[in-house]
DNA sequence: GCCCGAGTGGCAGTGACTGCCAAGACTCCT
DNA sequence: AGGAGTCTTGGCAGTCACTGCCACTCGGGC
């Protein structure tokens, strides 16, 4: 589905797929200034495909859901933190490879007003907070694994190293949140160092 | 509308109030029945309004959601734990004062077979389990100011003390969903316990 | 020219949820 | 007791996200 027709490898960008991916741009962005204009709960799914030009059918077959039109598919997203936790040297604890990490998922932000855009859309309409959540725990229980061997040696168990990941994501979550409070004061990655200390006592 | 028509005080569960409760008992536990017999997706609100004997105008009266039919309307969840920090004496730091809101959450559940297949059902839907990360960050909203007075004296800020409040509760979950592993196993208290020592180092 | 496979659109259907209106139940007042 | 006013309920129709199905179209290989 993901993939051309035979899969030859990378030289073959279809000049098929590349109309695909145009037309899920288009819609993408189509989405994104609906709901900033007019809110999320306001626009229907027929008014994005309307003005992007496609049928409904198609806007699904690009897109599983709406949640999906914000903050784009969780396989990116998840790919990335776990590439980046892996690619971290073995002496590094897990402290900084889940930094490391969110380092990069922010990197993913073409600039610091559209990630606020976006932040404060999904911060504030509760049924996209929640999904956003729910993705959140399915990338924890990714990592878990991942950084449980680089717990293991100083004998921390399972259910440890689940506190430590879910608190990483938790302070970068409440990093955001002020972030947001102060209207994009101040570097989010700054505010993350400074709750977890305040929580490392 | 939650009152009776007087509100003359306590001494008025105006027996007509007490149908009410009847009737809003008997439509949760149908869905639980139901929820853990065939799925939450699987069970239709239909399906629980006719095994109920009501409308499903009356069912959508009584609980806004199908959400709502696990886990009970977060007020109640909300109010006990904000009374309960409200309670901690003022010696005892934010930290004390989460988890004594915790252990009180905690007593809500009849039994712990009980509470293990609530977990387990939220645990295992994604819908629910997104609505139940919503819930629990607005508890935190909600906790957020009463615990800042307590960590003012400490030269603490407010995003600091808002990643301290989400750690708190991102190593409940955690403490929970490792509690759900092991089938029930051991105290979730504990292995809350267990868990902030490691994030604590 | 013909077929083939993939992409698309339309259509009907499901399921959660809401607004509206009429009928019944209960309370209070006279 | 009788009637007015209020609260609760049920049914109905409608909205919106989302899915399955089928027919159409488009570009490429024979």
């Amino acid at each position: 589905m993901a993939q051309g027709t035979q899969g030859k490898g990378a030289a073959t960008p279809t000049l098929w797929d590349r109309t695909r991916q145009l037309a899920a741009q288009e819609i993408l962005q189509t989405a994104l200034r609906l709901f900033t204009q007019q809110g999320y709960e306001e626009t229907t799914i027929a008014q994005i495909a309307r003005e992007a030009g496609v049928s409904q059918r198609t806007l699904f077959r690009y897109f599983g859901t709406k949640e999906d039109l914000i903050g784009g598919s969780e396989e990116r997203f998840v790919t990335l933190l776990t590439e980046t936790v892996r690619e971290q040297p073995v002496d590094a604890d897990a402290w900084e490879a889940l930094r490391a990490a969110f380092k990069a998922a922010l990197s993913l932000h073409a600039t610091p007003e559209e990630a606020l855009e976006r932040f404060r859309l999904v911060h504030h309409t509760d049924s996209l907070r929640a999904a956003y959540l729910g993705k959140r725990v399915r990338c924890q229980e990714e990592l878990l694994p991942l950084l449980e061997a680089r717990l293991a040696a100083s004998g921390t168990n399972r259910g440890q190293a689940r506190a430590i990941v879910a608190t990483a994501f938790a302070c970068f979550d409440a990093a955001t949140a002020t972030w947001l409070d102060g209207n994009g004061q101040g570097d989010i990655l700054d505010l993350y160092d400074q709750g977890l200390a305040a929580v490392r006592s």
